[in-house]
DNA sequence: CCGTACGACGAACATTGTTCTATTGGCGAT
DNA sequence: ATCGCCAATAGAACAATGTTCGTCGTACGG
């Protein structure tokens, strides 16, 4: 109690244990208060709800623990009976969009689809809440739900026939990816704006790319077409694509090729 | 002038224009004071040399604007007079990285090698100063050197022979992934402390998630080592490799049916 | 019926980014 | 040489943030 909390205070192990055990019995005491009472106590759920509400609104820059708090009718103080931190927040909000994520059984015939599938699954819940991403890479191994897709990634990973050592960095690849993504797109949305008002979209910044001087940026006013195409998420399936292929070369689909192309790593 | 700027103000095209136009003339009215004076006047490059000091002891959450003026002895005003935010200030840090990285001439022969090479001095140029990388997410056209590390690296990815748009396409993943990686390290570095002060260390991660139960995370808790293993940069290598790996063979990246070796042919 | 304990909450504190306004110092123009 | 002007500097202030302290109210155990 009256040590010195660390700057940025971690779990301890007694309570990561304990927030393992307890995966089952939903709030200790709320429940309790919960059916006494329809004066909407206030939640651990009905938090994340208003956060990711505050979020999707106007975007992870503006989940401000006030505005959760008037969302929910009171003040500021009341979350921190429930949430130790604005980072604790984040963490569960990723919970909880990740709890959202369906996991298929992993199928080594479509490990590729089935991996994309997630993928996709997980960017889409990103960018529904614009730079939301942001709490994602802070995360180590917080929660369960995170954990959870964590699990399933690497499930489908391993079902590919791969080293676990490849499966696993790779899973960490996409994973880091994903977040990468979501947060630029998060960021271009939100300086869209010039001075002027006016929306800087894909046309324009291709445009400004061919401003520049061609002696020092050849190639980039050259492709400047390339460099701001992309629209739709073709970027991305072409990037988790290239990565996925690498993996464990295509397993062999003709017979026990004996040729063994270069396997990445060392 | 009276005209409400914009909640995030980007750079207006006339800006942009001489921005790029004015790339040699260093500082328009700085050099004069410098010379006149020795009171050390304020330039935009002391700025960014406090600010990339305050980031090195603190890190980026640490960057602030007061913290940057008492560095420099001065009030937090002062500084609005060379940057126009914080926003700002971070591109400013991002492009002083960019322009410390050297960028080799293409080499076909080893094209893998140089875009790797390039790759790992952003890396450690990020990786220096903790959670800088964040503003480097922010970032979409901003700075000359920023730019100019993008076109060094298009550069070396068309000189293996890869497609424009696949070039273009896998340094921008590259470069997100690098991002993320170094703001993962710096969240890992921050919150490394537990409560009781003690580090959190990659041996405490892997004991985490053997304690996680075996029926909902089998995989996770067998392959709990190789999931937290990459200690130096093999899974920074291992995850660009498998990036580049894929590039140039097939135009089609759905169906690798089978690999040709690297074509003269464009 | 009362005591107690715990969740809710109002107010407050330290800190942040940013702007307004005054001041000052040097340089060009007369 | 003197005047005036402009840009840079800085002091103070403002709105908003995360977080904590102490109080209050109410519901449950006895």
């Amino acid at each position: 109690m009256a040590g010195r909390r660390a700057a940025r205070d971690a779990i301890s192990r007694d309570q990561w244990a304990a927030l393992i055990s307890a995966r089952n019995s939903d709030s200790e005491s709320g429940a309790r208060r919960a059916a006494g009472r329809e004066k909407t106590p206030i939640t651990v759920e009905r938090i994340i709800d208003a956060a990711l509400q505050a979020v999707e609104a106007g975007g992870f820059e503006d989940l401000t623990m006030r505005r959760v708090a008037t969302r929910l009718g009171t003040g500021p103080a009341s979350l921190y009976a429930h949430v130790r931190n604005r980072a604790e927040l984040g963490d569960l909000l990723i919970g909880r969009l990740c709890s959202q994520v369906a996991l298929p059984a992993p199928d080594p015939a479509c490990w590729r689809e089935q991996f994309m599938e997630v993928c996709a699954q997980l960017r889409d819940q990103f960018l529904r809440y614009p730079g939301i991403a942001q709490a994602a890479l802070t995360v180590v191994p917080a929660d369960l739900a995170t954990l959870r897709v964590g699990e399933g990634m690497l499930a489908i990973l391993l079902a590919s026939g791969a080293p676990a050592q490849q499966a696993a960095w790779a899973g960490d690849a996409a994973f880091l990816y994903i977040t990468g993504y979501c947060l630029e797109a998060a960021a271009a949305r939100r300086q869209g704006e010039d001075v002027d008002g006016r929306v800087i979209d894909r046309a324009e910044i291709e445009e400004r790319l061919r401003m520049l001087p061609p002696d020092l940026f050849p190639h980039t006013v050259t492709h400047a077409r390339e460099l701001t195409s992309g629209t739709g998420h073709d970027r991305f399936t072409f990037t988790l694509t290239l990565l996925l292929q690498g993996l464990i070369p295509p397993p062999s689909v003709s017979g026990p090729g004996h040729r063994h192309p270069p396997r990445p790593g060392r």
